[in-house]
DNA sequence: CTGTGTTTACGCTTTT
DNA sequence: AAAAGCGTAAACACAG
């Protein structure tokens, strides 16, 4: 680990492995999703290191997205044409760096292939069906409750305690906080239902702004950003660079075991102190953080129907 | 052709 | 010591 006390490590590699970059990378993200270019873009930013090597690490970082689990596949709309898929966090992958250590994880994020995956499997056509009554009834659900998102950042439906406190451990301000602390007892509910208390569908009706007015997003991004980002005073948004093409089919195109509700709750929350920053990153020298702006533009998309029913995680060590 | 995605393999480090 | 996690290289397929 960088020692602090220097304002630079530009030429030092960063204490957090792919799976950390990578994730930090979507989660600082509104939309909570991006394609492979902008997740290289987000590192290279961020982490001087990265601005070398790049075929290096690039293919580094492409394995791990395509290895681990808790990477999923979004596949783009017919109509925003563009290279590869959009890349997403797996819901419940929250748990695995809850030692607070981002250079190794306790363990990995695994899934579990379910009977209702064998189903999937054996009959493809129906699983999608599936997931598109699922995506419907989410959409005319969200539709009859309002043009809003109830909350943005932070899987507040269904959520018992921490409302609109709680990030998610792969959130930057949380990778990057130097002082990461577990202040305990905060655990998440139990997951509840896919309708209404699955992270995955707050997560994904984030990154599926468009469902709602385009306002909603100056509406809801800073919601969490109120109290921990206040000093900073950066918007959520300006942080994502891309994203503005959006996928076709919010369905993960990865297999996708079935998650059981409440089988992997979701950590306790984790104090943020840090900005979000474009700016180049030192694990070391948060402060230098400063604003910059570089406004998400919100597009059309759909709800994500069912990873999470699709999915069992099973973290395994 | 280039970028993206998947897979296998290997060596190293860290954890159990 | 064994297992697990990680980083890297490389081969290959595919799509834009």
């Amino acid at each position: 680990m960088p020692r602090p006390g220097r304002n630079t490590y530009s030429d030092q590699k960063p204490p957090y492995s792919y799976i950390s970059l990578t994730a930090m990378a979507i989660q600082s993200c509104p939309e909570k999703m991006l394609p492979l270019s902008e997740i290289y873009k987000f590192i290279m930013d961020r982490f001087p290191y990265y601005r070398e090597n790049t075929q290096r690490w690039q293919n580094s970082l492409r394995h791990n997205l395509s290895f681990n689990d808790c990477f999923i596949k979004i596949p783009r709309r017919p109509d925003q044409p563009g290279k590869g898929s959009f890349w997403a966090l797996h819901p419940s992958c929250g748990d695995m760096f809850e030692n607070g250590s981002f250079l190794r994880r306790r363990k990995r994020f695994k899934l579990m292939m379910m009977a209702s995956e064998h189903l999937a499997q054996s009959k493809p056509s129906d699983a999608a069906h599936y997931l598109q009554q699922q995506a419907k009834l989410r959409l005319s659900a969200l539709a009859a409750s309002g043009t809003h998102l109830p909350q943005m950042s932070g899987y507040n439906i269904g959520v018992s305690h921490q409302p609109s406190t709680f990030k998610h451990p792969f959130a930057i301000e949380n990778i990057i906080a130097r002082e990461y602390k577990m202040p305990g007892g905060l655990a998440f509910s139990t997951m509840q239902s896919m309708s209404a208390g699955y992270p995955l569908h707050n997560q994904l009706t984030t990154a599926w702004p468009h469902m709602y007015s385009s306002s909603v997003m100056d509406t809801v991004a800073p919601i969490s950003m109120a109290s921990d980002y206040s000093a900073y005073g950066m918007p959520l948004k300006s942080i994502c660079y891309g994203a503005q093409s959006l996928p076709a089919i919010p369905v993960p195109i990865k297999p996708t075991p079935t998650s059981m509700p409440g089988l992997s709750a979701l950590p306790t929350h984790i104090p943020a102190f840090l900005a979000n920053s474009p700016q180049s990153l030192s694990p070391t020298s948060p402060q230098t953080a400063t604003s910059q702006s570089s406004p998400a533009t919100p597009s059309e998309t759909l709800i994500n129907p069912a990873s999470s029913a699709m999915q069992s995680v099973v973290s395994v060590h």
